[in-house]
DNA sequence: CTGAAAGCGCTAACAG
DNA sequence: CTGTTAGCGCTTTCAG
């Protein structure tokens, strides 16, 4: 049988005082004598009492509840970017509702709606579009949403991600300075905003020294797809580099060119990913690649998220922060370059 | 401005039925007639209402949240644990609250605290061990707890893990089949029970074969300490095969052992790791490891939890699930090895 | 500063 | 099956 839940009430009558006293002592912004505060506390650790969150969401409305959508769990980024997001949101006194969401529009939509139902106080989208429905619904109801690696043509949408555009370009820059002639790109899912930018900057800057794409598959950010993307793309005439739009994928590209195609990166062929996970710096991969700076990423995802939900409404932000090309030994390196 | 919430009251009022009405219309167990649920609906669906179900958790009792608590996302087992157990509980109307606790005890124990505040209907402790004071206060309170790939002293408390003794003793009789002479072990945390497990299962198979431990190291579940006791295993009187308490670790021993000390898997020495994650299957790595099967953990993880708060409380369970040898390339095969 | 009283949005008896 | 009534545990006016 399941032991009493104890109230304020019967802290309240424990301590000589008025169940209000009690709320007020455990309330953050409210006024008790020192006095007072005392005897509640005291009750209050005699009893085991703890206030009851959701009754307080309920009547204050604030739940300090941030509900967290995101996709995929198997690109390690996001792993990293969910704990990182936890703790920093824990440390600020919220707390985080898990949504796993396929990357369908209405599955999308059928989760936030979910996450609705909990009076949440803000929302963060790791890498999904929400419908513009659904975020005029989440304005309509005065919740915060932030984007976390993904834009969205909406531009009343709170976003933060790396500069994919320049990040792409930063490949490209490199990669010509090495001297590569026919440079291939594996995409990753067409629908993401990050695998665009990373394109469209990448493709910019070789366009801008005449330098044509010499070849394109799609990795739809998976392994397997990746894996067959590369075996396409050198059956036929291959490329002396590969820019893959992110670090998953890298490995799984590298895997391939060297266990199935038995040739040798960097000798045969550059590789070059975007995210710098944990991975791309272990020995055998050693993979130069985009650091996406996932501190401050998040570090600005919270604090725009919170500063929507404290404050008053400050109109969209949309950040991207620039992440530095990190040199490893998976591509070529150009004659003197300053690292 | 925030749009006004629309409550149940709202929704009487279009429908021209009373504010119960509308609540049993949006509860599963109750009943309404045919005419008045379509009714009731049809201005739902017009006012665009939902029932907020922290009102519902207050009244009712029940919150349908789970607390999960979890404490390092970097060994990749979790992230996928994480991502199945979210999708299990999502499908049965559970949503999960995730909490990040480091693996001190009192970090644990006032994480545990703030999942309480919450009403939960349950607790899922993946890899970390609550204090005895905490789950008695969980008892108490009459809410269920699990612990995911983690056993505890404490007979009261369920438990759902991978048979880390019977894992542990398959790589010794594995290693033992290939010939090996000198087998050594690094471990990981040694606070932990998968690891005492596994260790114990591994010794246990060596004795009996009248076989000797080589050399023992420390990793503690982490790639640095893991290198380094790589390091030093091999200074002296190397080994001629390394069981490593998980492939988090294993995958760093094995790039120690071939990009410091230059030797040869599994030519110069055989690596046996724990869990089969992803990376374990990649052929750069093509580790072979006892599979924790992560699937059935978590279906009956779900399981057990939910059966104590549907259902009357049917005492602790523990499980400790049987997970097979993956053979694959880092360890020598001894000759004749049926699969 | 403090207590009394109202009420958050909802579910759960209770009569009818 | 339905409406009325109570009340979940808490915060928040409002007098004092």
């Amino acid at each position: 049988m399941p032991g009493q839940k104890i109230t304020s009430l019967d802290v309240a009558r424990l301590a000589g005082v008025s169940q209000s006293a009690v709320s007020r002592v455990f309330t953050p912004g409210a006024s008790a004598s020192k006095k007072t505060a005392e005897k509640v506390r005291k009750a209050a650790d005699e009893l085991g009492y703890r206030p009851n969150v959701l009754a307080r969401a309920v009547v204050s409305g604030k739940s300090r509840i941030i509900g967290l959508v995101v996709a995929y769990l198997n690109n390690q980024f996001y792993p990293e970017a969910l704990e990182k997001l936890t703790n920093a949101l824990q440390e600020r006194g919220y707390h985080v509702l898990v949504f796993m969401a396929s990357n369908s529009a209405q599955n999308i939509d059928k989760v936030v709606e979910e996450i609705l139902d909990f009076q949440v106080d803000g929302i963060i989208a790791a890498s999904v579009a929400l419908s513009s429905d659904l975020s005029d619904r989440c304005q309509a109801a005065g919740i915060p949403v932030v984007l976390f690696n993904r834009a969205q043509d909406d531009p009343g949408m709170s976003a933060v991600s790396s500069d994919n555009i320049a990040g792409g370009r930063k490949v490209a820059d490199f990669l010509l300075a090495g001297g590569h002639k026919k440079i291939g790109y594996i995409a990753g899912w067409e629908g993401a905003s990050t695998q665009r930018d990373r394109e469209a900057g990448f493709l910019a800057a070789l366009n801008k020294a005449g330098v044509a794409l010499h070849a394109r598959g799609v990795g739809d950010f998976s392994s397997e797809k990746s894996r067959e993307a590369t075996l396409e793309m050198f059956a036929a005439d291959p490329p002396d580099a590969v820019f893959v739009a992110n670090d998953h994928m890298a490995i799984a590209v590298m895997d391939t060119l060297r266990f199935e195609l038995g040739l040798n990166v960097p000798n045969d062929v550059s590789v070059v990913g975007y995210d710098d996970v944990a991975v791309a710096a272990w020995p055998t991969y050693d993979l130069t690649t985009v650091r996406q700076p996932a501190n401050r990423m998040v570090a600005e995802t919270v604090d725009i998220l919170l500063s929507k939900i404290e404050g008053p409404d400050v109109g969209p932000r949309r950040l991207e922060i620039d992440g530095p090309l990190i040199v490893r030994g998976s591509a070529r390196i150009p004659e003197g370059w300053k690292t």
